[in-house]
RNA sequence: GGUGAUGUAGCUCAGUCGGUUAGAGCGAUGGAUUCAUAACCCAUAGGUCGGUGGUUCAAUUCCACCCAUCACCA
């Protein structure tokens, strides 16, 4: 029978590049779709850019591009990276679309009539330089708690502690670094703690198979028992100005970035429908019989386990029939590092000449239908790629291509199919294809190499070099050649969800018609001809990576720190870091030593004279005593922002050991700490100070 | 802080619904071989199954606590 399936990845942030961690989730939802495909099944794969929202908003500003010219070239971005690593999406659309507005528009619509939409008056911090409501995450302030200076507007990370950005102490805006001033606004709301949606998420989450046991017992934390009422209403509305889709009955306002990125799937698959002939309802009305699924991350469950399925169910539309999370990406153990240069873009992947199906395979040996995360161990990367592919596999044609090229221009004789090699890999296929279904691809690739070596144990013991030698065997020669042949054809097909670029070229040499699963019956005709054998993968090298990592050190400085996986809600943190860090006027940038910090001689110091500069803008002349080290004169920046006299008498940090450096006012023998926004959008220079107690001429480390 | 997941050979991972000698691939070592991008084949070594206690005739497997890593706490 066959099925129709409609299945999605999520949808990356249109404001950053694709990184390997983003790919795990992509090449995992490719292979299953290629898999799916190849058993003659009619499955549509769709995804987008997710392209609203405040970062976006605020990153296109940044540049001094309009969003849409943002979007529209990371669309581009995205879509080349995607193509290099052979992802074969039938649509790569965008949300900002009219498929995505009007179904936005029809799904807020339905949930209006069914009373599910609420408004209420919310209060909340506005940017009066930058006239615009702020999102919690760019809100900083400090800890109602622990007092900790420059915590976000949700939670500390110097305590932990968890509050709402209005609980802040001196509050300031992490976009312009104004005073934000609270402001009410009418929002709307999607009524999720209605006792409807809580009884059919109850229903719904526990359904069999519909979620992975883990996330199901997530599901259940957060539904809560029955009668606890623990989901809360959420809010779907945004203030202008914001990019994004307009409510149609509440002008000014907007959906939030997240309301319409699931219906991005939606709008997706209608574009595609008008380029294919489908029939959209046939997948996503409420009686359709086609399956549906959502590859996701862990991080986003709770949109696409609560929030979408519920408003799904109360407008009318059919749910998804399961949806898939993925754990995480690390590299060699720990979280991608831009400063270890494993926050590796698919680009730079790419544009190194690494081979994106080496990646694929990898990554096909670690995955399995669980949310744990998966970690790409460089090492371990270049060693099984390298075994495996190029050891095992494609050797195996290699080996005996040879001969049958040269010896027989390539002609195949009759394949024993009796050969236990051949009859092993029969005696699997269902357990691998069960395997490539329920997502356990570590275990398809386990059994897969289990045959391969199987298949080189065979060539190894019909000895095919000593046949060639020996007159009057050429049969034997030729059986054997056609029987490992036929061996790596199989094994061709098996591993051509993971491999399809690979599968292609062996498709070529065997001169077959593109591979099926079903081709993993029959064996090759008998004077079937093949063409001459070329290498079909060439091999990792250790200094490819290295390259790589070395590549991608630190040269990412203006996006968001490293993150396994990036979405528009866990967006805003990211943005309002990367805000923050150019406010402070630089990135962390890379690590260094401790003896490297060392060496650099900080001391308290005490300012005993401070003077106007005669023809200086900018500069004030200190005089500095340093306690054992005695004086030094400096001329510091800082005339904006501090009259001389009042500096004097005050302790400071200074940098002892700087090279002194003549200026055209005299020399200045070091250096003043203080403070500024490189970025220029919090005005004012702060000098340091040391706590009360610090003598002058005291180390400072 | 609370909750959950994970922690098994140098590396990546299986596995054990408690039961005689804990498995695979890679890597290492030795051997064999030379068709194959020095690949392949055979063999050997290597683990107090994160730590400490407990339950049991018996625990790596169950329980408690601890440590480490990760995640969630909307």
């Amino acid at each position: 029978m066959t099925r129709q399936i409609l299945v999605t990845s999520a949808l990356p942030y249109a404001n950053g590049a694709i990184h390997l961690g983003h790919l795990v989730e992509y090449i995992q939802t490719d292979i299953w779709v290629r898999f799916q495909k190849m058993r003659g099944h009619q499955c549509w794969y769709v995804c987008a850019d997710d392209t609203h929202g405040t970062p976006i908003m605020l990153r296109a500003e940044s540049e001094g591009i309009t969003p849409e010219a943002l979007i529209e070239r990371v669309h581009g971005e995205h879509t080349r990276d995607f193509a290099g690593f052979h992802v074969g999406f039938d649509n790569y659309y965008t949300t900002h679309s009219e498929e995505t507005r009007s179904c936005a528009n029809e799904l807020y619509a339905r949930l209006r009539a069914a009373d599910l939409i609420e408004t209420r008056v919310i209060e909340q911090y506005y940017d009066p330089l930058k006239q615009m409501f702020l999102p919690d995450r760019y809100i900083k302030g400090e800890c109602p708690k622990c007092g900790a200076a420059d915590q976000y507007g949700d939670n500390c990370e110097s305590c932990g502690a968890a509050y709402t950005a209005n609980e802040l102490k001196n509050p300031y805006s992490a976009v312009s670094g104004a005073k934000p001033e609270l402001r009410q606004s009418e929002h709307y709301f999607f009524k999720l703690s209605d006792r409807r949606c809580q009884g059919f998420l109850r229903r719904w989450t526990q359904g069999e198979g519909r979620l992975q046991s883990e996330a199901a017992n997530k599901l259940q934390e957060w539904l809560g028992e029955v009668g606890e009422n623990k989901l809360t209403d959420w809010d779907i509305s945004r203030e202008a100005p914001y990019f994004g889709f307009e409510i149609p009955d509440a002008p000014g306002k907007y959906f939030y970035v997240w309301l319409d990125a699931p219906i991005g799937y939606m709008g997706a698959f209608k574009n595609l429908c008008a380029r294919e002939g489908l029939d959209f309802d046939a997948y996503w009305g409420p009686d359709s019989t086609a399956e549906l699924y959502h590859f996701i991350g862990k991080d986003i469950l709770y949109f696409h386990a609560l929030f979408w399925p519920a408003e799904l169910q109360h407008a009318g539309y059919r749910t998804p029939t399961k949806v898939f999370a993925h754990g995480f990406l690390t590299v060699d153990g720990a979280k991608m590092s831009k400063s270890r240069g494993t926050f590796i873009t698919a680009e730079s992947y790419l544009a190194q000449g690494l081979d994106p199906e080496w990646l694929r395979y990898y990554y096909a040996a670690k995955l399995s239908s669980s949310m744990e995360d998966i970690d790409l161990n460089l090492d371990d990367f270049i060693a099984r790629v390298n075994a495996d592919l190029v050891g095992k596999f494609v050797n195996i044609a290699s080996r005996a291509a040879g001969f049958v090229v040269k010896r027989f221009s390539g002609q195949l004789c009759p394949c024993d199919e009796s050969l236990p090699a051949i009859q092993a890999i029969r005696s699997r296929l269902v357990v691998i294809a069960d395997h490539y279904e329920a997502r356990e691809f570590s275990k398809a690739i386990r059994e897969i190499m289990a045959l391969t070596d199987l298949a080189n144990q065979y060539v190894d013991s019909v000895k095919p070099w000593e046949l060639a030698r020996q007159e009057g065997r050429e049969n034997e020669l030729q059986a054997v050649c056609t029987n490992a042949l036929n061996l790596f054809r199989l094994l061709a097909i098996l591993l051509k969800p993971v491999l399809p670029a690979l599968s292609a070229k062996a498709e070529a040499f065997l001169k077959v018609a593109p591979f099926v699963w079903d081709d993993a019956e029959s064996v090759l005709a008998a004077g079937h001809a093949i063409n001459p054998y070329k290498h079909l993968l060439t091999r990792v090298e250790k200094k490819q990576v290295d390259a790589l990592v070395e590549a991608n050190r630190d040269s990412l400085a203006a996006v968001p720190p490293p993150a396994p996986q990036k979405h528009a809600e866990q967006q805003e943190k990211a943005a309002a870091v990367a805000v923050a860090q150019a406010a402070v006027g630089a990135d962390a940038g890379p690590h260094i030593g401790i003896d490297q910090f060392l060496s650099v001689d900080l001391r308290i110091a005490r300012i005993v004279e401070a003077t106007q500069v005669e023809g200086a803008d900018k500069l004030v002349r200190l005089v500095l005593d340093i306690g054992p080290l005695g004086t030094r004169q400096v001329f510091a920046g800082i005339k904006a922002a501090y009259e001389p006299s009042a500096l004097v008498g005050r302790m400071t940090v200074m940098v002892a050991n700087l090279a002194p450096r003549k200026m055209k006012f005299g020399l200045s023998e070091g250096m003043v700490l203080a403070a500024s926004d490189g970025g220029g959008q919090t005005p004012g220079i702060f000098l340091l100070a040391p706590d009360a107690g610090a003598q002058a001429g005291m180390r400072v480390k």
